[in-house]
DNA sequence: TGTTATTACGAAATTCGTAATAATT
DNA sequence: AATTATTACGAATTTCGTAATAACA
């Protein structure tokens, strides 16, 4: 299972055809055709159909495999080239929507950091593969609880003393009727429409883990942005519910409750690679998680 | 990165010697030098000291990127094979020690079943590469919060109805100052010394994530094998203190005293490759995930 | 008929073993 | 001196492109 099969076999896959993946690639016809018949014999099964060309039943699985599989060879080689090089006086931190408490952004430095914000399934990915120095990522846990993350590659998580956790309150528009209520249980509101905003706001499996039941909160409106506020506007507008740490629940129209059952807290976490980080890397990450026990 | 580099890689690293490996790997001395060699070309950084031979620091790196990458090459493979091969009929059930209930073993079929006990943490990967058909694999978590287990490879996870959550319980020797106690908080015992059974028990890592304190749950005597009833006496020889589910805490001169916080539960999962699965394995996994809602 | 995948085949590159060499204990 | 890693080199294999062929739509 050579690398290089395996991302010809993901971008034919993707392009559905051959010719398209070897202009993609830089490779002739040909040359992917024998890719394929080469990874074909190999796992003895087909993987694609052809005319059209698509994936087969283990085609698809492989497609599976191979995704990770890439992202970490990418991993593994981001990581290495750090040895390498001289470390970075520019530093990138890569952060998803809702772990930018205003107590993280104070503790930046003034220059010489680029923010970036993204969706947050990859910004494991992006501090794995050198795309960012650091990462925030957050997600609901039960409290002192860590977050259950991807594992891409062995990255470290650091709690930030500062905002670890917080809680989280369901956003409704201010004529729902249970917006008058001082708490609220998941449960009942597993028949309720929820919006579905896995870049911006909590992925919903997580709500139905949480809830323990695999069938309840039906997505209504989905929202693929990294906004937070436009969040809040769409649940003020009644577009569906939304779970969010209470202090960016707020907004025009929108009435935000504590969520009381079950116990789940808004974690924010810090990433970084592993290993002993130099430079501004090492700096930042000191101010974030050391001491900054207040007065 | 060719994996086949990655390998012998990993058995110079091991074996701390070239000729070694070339002898373990069916190579040369001649191909085993040249494969680190273009490894180390490749990624730009020396990977090992010679005389004596042994990792630099980005060679330590690279090892762990390694195990997983290859861990989940095996994995992409085996399930793959399943595709092509005929399904099996004799079944191999991998389990961790704790998560063998009564009611999972009353589900199992008569006939046709290997049980093979593994240390937990070996559990998903014997899934993952077809060294089981199933595995049955436990840990503690937040109430109706779902294992977090380390992801080689794309498998499903499924609660088992009639022993999904259970009670934790603090086991203690008979004569401990606490044993009288009705109830017990895991903050009260985290200076006390604790069982270290990574294979048997839960991960002394988990209990400190849980309650917060890094440095605290300090391991007294290292118990490697899978034997949960070896790991009671243990705990009720006073060798140190353990958390198990309670229903497997009790033994001669043990007392269990439940854990009341933080809320945690003994959790049981059910772990198969994705897919649609065939065969007996179709039947097994019915079995213990369908309809054996008791009366 | 035009596009697209497969096959045949040859040049170039890679891989691995033999054998000689160099370095370390 | 004995063991062990590196280097030189050549045979065998593999890889990839050109070009011809075949199979769709």
């Amino acid at each position: 299972m050579d690398p290089h099969l395996l991302r010809t076999y993901v971008t034919v896959a993707e392009l559905r055809s051959f010719s398209a993946a070897a202009r993609a690639l830089g490779y002739t016809q040909s040359a992917v055709s024998q890719h394929i018949a080469a990874l074909e014999q190999d796992l003895g099964v087909p993987l694609l159909g052809r005319r059209p060309v698509a994936p087969t039943p283990a085609g698809e699985r492989l497609l599976e495999h191979a995704g990770s599989l890439l992202l970490r060879i990418d991993a593994a080689r981001a990581d290495l080239a750090r040895y390498g090089a001289a470390p970075r006086e520019e530093l990138t931190v890569a952060a998803a929507p809702l772990a930018l408490h205003p107590a993280v952004l104070a503790a930046l430095p003034a220059t010489g950091v680029t923010l970036r914000v993204l969706p947050r399934a990859e910004v494991p990915a992006a501090v794995a593969t050198g795309g960012a120095d650091l990462g925030l990522v957050d997600g609901a846990a039960a409290p002192s609880d860590p977050l259950s993350l991807p594992d891409v590659a062995p990255l470290t998580a650091a709690v930030l003393p500062g905002a670890a956790e917080q809680p989280l309150a369901v956003v409704l528009p201010g004529d729902h009727p249970l917006a008058r209520r001082t708490g609220l249980r998941l449960a009942d509101l597993a028949d309720a429409r929820w919006l579905d905003a896995p870049a911006a706001g909590l992925p919903l499996d997580r709500l139905r883990a949480a809830a323990g039941t695999p069938r309840a909160f039906r997505p209504a409106l989905r929202y693929e942005g990294t906004d937070v506020r436009t969040l809040v506007a769409l649940a003020a507008a009644g577009h569906g519910l939304a779970l969010l740490p209470a202090a960016a629940a707020r907004g025009a129209g929108a009435v935000a409750v504590p969520l009381v059952a079950p116990r789940l807290v808004h974690r924010t976490e810090l990433l970084h690679p592993g290993g002993a980080p130099a430079g501004p890397a090492a700096r930042v990450l000191a101010a974030l998680t050391g001491a900054d026990r207040g007065p």
